[in-house]
DNA sequence: TCGTTTTCGGAATATTATAACCCCTGGGGA
DNA sequence: TCCCCAGGGGTTATAATATTCCGAAAACGA
């Protein structure tokens, strides 16, 4: 994420927090900070070592800042890597689907319509009512296949 | 699962074992068994307790059998939960989806081919080859919710 | 300003997973 | 027969991820 795009997204988490009525403090503001300045998905021990930088901080400090960031939609937990990502969306809840690279390590945040529709039937068919899905996808991008295939 | 089912399982992934050329163990057998006499997702050091019921065991112990048994696709692991439950189709391989309920705690194993169908059309219009897909949705079962609507 | 709630600092500990090393056993070939 | 060697497994230690608990400080609301 390139500077101006942090500067926005950062504004846009300021806003909603704002209307939300909840407080966006410095701590969480580093954090989001952290992960958004991250080219991939970046762990809880990980954003704890950059914090560990400018300051003291212990591990609490960062998964109250990541249960924060997770409630107010403006970060992702990836389950299967144990990491955070930014939400390129975060105005409006969704549930997202996203393609991990094992190959480069980067991921794409998707919100395909077709899957939400069929997963929707799946849980009306079964009585199931959802509160978190969690679809991620490991595998190769197609950057990485291409890569591969010319070398 | 009950007595019978469980025999027939052991009994299936025995002879997938024999055609496939790979050792079905008795420390593998073991954990298979305590995995599907479980009624719920159960955690890797569960069962090295229930293990240690019986003899000397280290969690190695426990990971290696896992591992096999998923390469196997005799269990599935759930990433949520860091736990994980007997595959109710070993036959063949497969992409399943799991309804887990909050409440009670019991995971229902689907395969939905809608869903299917329609995460390999994202994949492919993002150029991107599968490994393994995680589609774990987190919400209330039909027996819980209207157990909730009663009370 | 006072009292309440939320946030934060920090130590300790829980939970999940892996690394590294060694030994044993069973099967194949010289 | 002997040797080797590959897979399986025992054992100790440690890594990686996450939470509990206590108490102080800061922010908010009346």
């Amino acid at each position: 994420m390139n500077e101006e795009t942090l500067q926005q997204a950062l504004r846009t988490a300021d806003n909603l927090c704002t209307q939300r009525g909840v407080r966006f403090t410095a701590q969480r503001r580093r954090v989001l900070e952290l992960i958004c300045r991250a080219e991939r998905p970046i762990g809880a021990y990980e954003i704890l070592d950059q914090l560990r930088a400018g300051a003291k901080a212990a591990p609490p400090t960062v998964y109250r800042a990541l249960d924060f960031l997770l409630e107010q939609g403006f970060v992702h937990k990836l389950e299967t890597l144990h990491a955070f990502i930014g939400c390129t969306h975060p105005e409006h809840p969704h549930a997202s689907q996203f393609l991990i690279c094992s190959d480069c390590g980067r991921v794409k945040e998707l919100e395909d319509e077709a899957i939400a529709g069929s997963l929707r039937a799946l849980e009306d068919a079964n009585g199931f009512r959802p509160k978190r899905p969690v679809i991620e996808v490991i595998g190769t991008c197609a950057h990485c296949t291409h890569r591969h295939t010319q070398s």
